[in-house]
RNA sequence: CGGGGCGUAGCGCAGUCUGGUAGCGCGCACGGUUCGGGACCGUGAAGUCGAAGGUUCAAAUCCUUUCGCCCCGACCA
């Protein structure tokens, strides 16, 4: 391809808007464009690097049996009010009428449309395993875009969808995606874990994420040097560091400090927040208990975390069901005290749920009178809880399953893996009979990668001060051939005879031929982020050399323009087994 | 949904507080000199100041409404 012919529009200047380093790259190198909020035009540099990823997709899916289709985006409400995601799902979906005044919506995930076609097409087990998946657009109206390519209300991505006849069978295709995710993820270059995550509005039991490391990251994952427990911190387990019970407890005690006297009732007058208090009474924030009013579909409950921790919604609310937080006057109605003064005692019948931190020890907290704080409150003593982890992990806090203290990373979820069940087979009637010619349901899976995540992952994980970096097998080209000083005609057809034979060689080349200065060319050619570049200047090529260079460490082999040609042509075809990455 | 910020030339921004000729850099066009890390000189084109309404002799600037975009949080009693 020649640079001069294609539309690839670098600036210098981005908006101050732009804060993912991704994000600033791909509109500085001239990659996309936005059209409106989450809206993105793919321009052609990044829509041969979508096109490069989607190969692999296909690739790694046809590999493990997986059958491309292609599923319509525009969809009736019929089979969402049947699985009840209709209602479930509020603003986050597209919603329309068609001109007969059908309720319609714009597809944000496929497992409706698949189930229904399943439930259509097998009726036998001998029919399964079966796999479909497909890559297209799909459709959210996301309450806050954001990050560029990264959080967007119209995307692509490569979903699929496994059809079983038994739990068995679900987990080889379970299995067969996970190790194809590794497969495609690896050879993208990116550096990623796997780990447990929430199932959320997927529904099913087992679900896991795969996420790439990065700041520009959305998620929190819980990692574990020792033993690899690696999980999001919306579900991960974690053992607060035990530091805390201050004074030590006595052999056989419960951990109150011989300088503590139960019940004690301190004056904390309008010492709210634990901050508060605790600079009041010099005390740490792990001394306190903090309880939180919540309502849930079955009437009140208390939460109650350690003070320096905090409750993590989402667990408590696989314990509780959805729930909200307590204005301030229903605290009133319901506890009889002004919130900030609350403490776990004397709540009758309350549903209290605590987190287990507090099991052991005693601790300071509201005593649910106003502009008093009571100490030495001990649970099991002066309070009944049942017994969660509901707090959120942090770093330092010990690894559930080993003990050693885990370290906390944000990353980007670039495919997610879900066991579903059976929830929307049977929603939609999706039975096959069994060799006992009994009915029975699909027993599903599905599975998703955001191909614009992997790009934008790349690009966090691999760039410096002066642009892009590809992972080679990414890359939207394999190599970019630089002219320099155009003005020499042997120049420029020496660049232009390795830019042929690259190309019937089957290597990717990008030609700079544009009439600049080599300043420009050279600023371009980084930022745009070809992992390769042959430099073809007037001087060395004298000598018979021109310049091969890596963009990423920046080492330049002067060589011949035939070396120049066998080494790339060695290079692409050796990159293409392995991606090097985590 | 809540809070904050920003809309001025194709792009990036100043000007708004304190009303009075709309500016800078980049880019673009033309001419010349340059030509291995975003060259220089000269000339030039280009703006309904997001939109609507209002105040005023006079509005980018003050007031009201509205649209759009970005960021933070979704609360921790």
């Amino acid at each position: 391809m020649r640079l001069s012919k294609m539309l690839v529009p670098t600036v210098r200047e981005v908006p101050s808007e732009a804060v993912a380093e991704s994000h600033k790259l791909m509109l500085r190198a001239g990659y996309v464009r936005q059209l409106a909020a989450g809206l993105y035009i793919y321009l052609p540099l990044a829509w041969r690097v979508m096109t490069r990823i989607n190969r692999i997709l296909r690739e790694e899916m046809d590999s493990i049996g997986a059958q491309e289709v292609s599923m319509p985006v525009l969809q009736p409400a019929e089979q969402w009010q049947q699985t009840g995601r209709w209602s479930d799902i509020k603003e986050e979906m597209f919603r329309l009428k068609d001109r007969g005044g059908r309720d319609m919506c714009l597809g944000m995930t496929h497992e409706e449309i698949m189930t229904w076609l399943a439930s259509r097409e097998i009726r036998s087990y001998k029919q399964m395993p079966q796999m479909w998946y497909q890559i297209q657009t799909k459709l959210r109206d996301e309450a806050r875009p954001k990050s560029g390519i990264l959080r967007t209300r119209e995307f692509l991505m490569k979903d699929s969808y496994s059809f079983d006849s038994s739990v068995e069978g679900l987990q080889r295709s379970y299995k067969l995606h996970e190790d194809a995710y590794h497969r495609i993820f690896t050879r993208c270059g990116l550096k990623f874990y796997q780990v447990e995550s929430d199932t959320g509005m997927m529904g099913g039991s087992v679900a896991h994420e795969f996420m790439a490391v990065s700041e520009a990251g959305e998620d929190e994952i819980v990692l574990c040097a020792s033993c690899g427990y690696q999980s999001n911190v919306e579900i991960a387990g974690s053992v607060p560091s035990s530091a805390v019970i201050d004074p030590p407890a006595p052999e056989g005690g419960n951990g109150i400090g011989e300088n503590e006297k139960t019940g004690e009732e301190v004056h904390t007058p309008d010492k709210r927040t634990i901050e508060e208090v605790s600079r009041f009474l010099k005390e740490r924030p792990e001394r306190f208990m903090k309880s939180i009013l919540l309502i849930a579909g079955d009437g009140p409950v208390l939460a109650i975390v350690r003070g320096d921790q905090q409750l993590h919604e989402k667990k408590l609310q696989r314990v509780i069901g959805p729930f909200r937080t307590a204005n301030k006057q229903e605290i009133k109605d319901i506890l009889g005290v002004e919130a900030g003064f609350i403490g776990p005692m004397g709540h009758g019948d309350m549903s209290i749920i605590a987190d287990p931190a507090l099991r052991v020890g005693s601790y300071i907290t509201g005593a649910n009178k106003p502009h008093y704080h009571r100490r030495g409150v001990t649970a099991g003593v002066d309070f009944k809880a049942a017994w969660h982890d509901i707090h959120v992990a942090r770093e330092g806090d010990l690894c559930p399953k080993c003990g050693s203290p885990v370290k906390i990373e944000k990353a980007i979820e670039i495919g997610n893996i879900f066991q579903l069940g059976t929830k929307y087979s049977q929603a939609l009637h999706a039975f096959f009979l069994d060799e006992a010619g009994e009915e029975k349901p699909i027993i599903m899976g599905s599975y998703g990668i955001g191909p614009a995540r992997i790009a934008a992952a790349a690009i966090e994980q691999n760039h410096d001060k002066d642009g892009i970096i590809w992972p080679g097998n990414i890359a939207p080209f394999d190599v970019e051939v630089i002219p320099i000083s155009a003005d020499e005609p042997e120049v420029e057809a020496a660049a232009r005879r390795i830019y042929e034979e690259l190309a019937a060689a089957g290597v990717e080349a990008l030609i700079d031929d544009r009439d600049l200065r080599a300043g420009v060319k050279f600023k371009d050619a980084d930022l745009i982020g070809i992992p390769r570049q042959v430099i073809v200047g007037g001087r060395n090529l004298k000598e018979g050399l021109v310049e091969l260079k890596d963009r990423r460490t920046r080492e330049i082999r002067k060589v011949s323009p035939q070396e120049a040609v066998a080494i790339l042509k060695e290079g692409i075809s050796s990159a293409c087994e392995s991606g090097g990455g985590a």
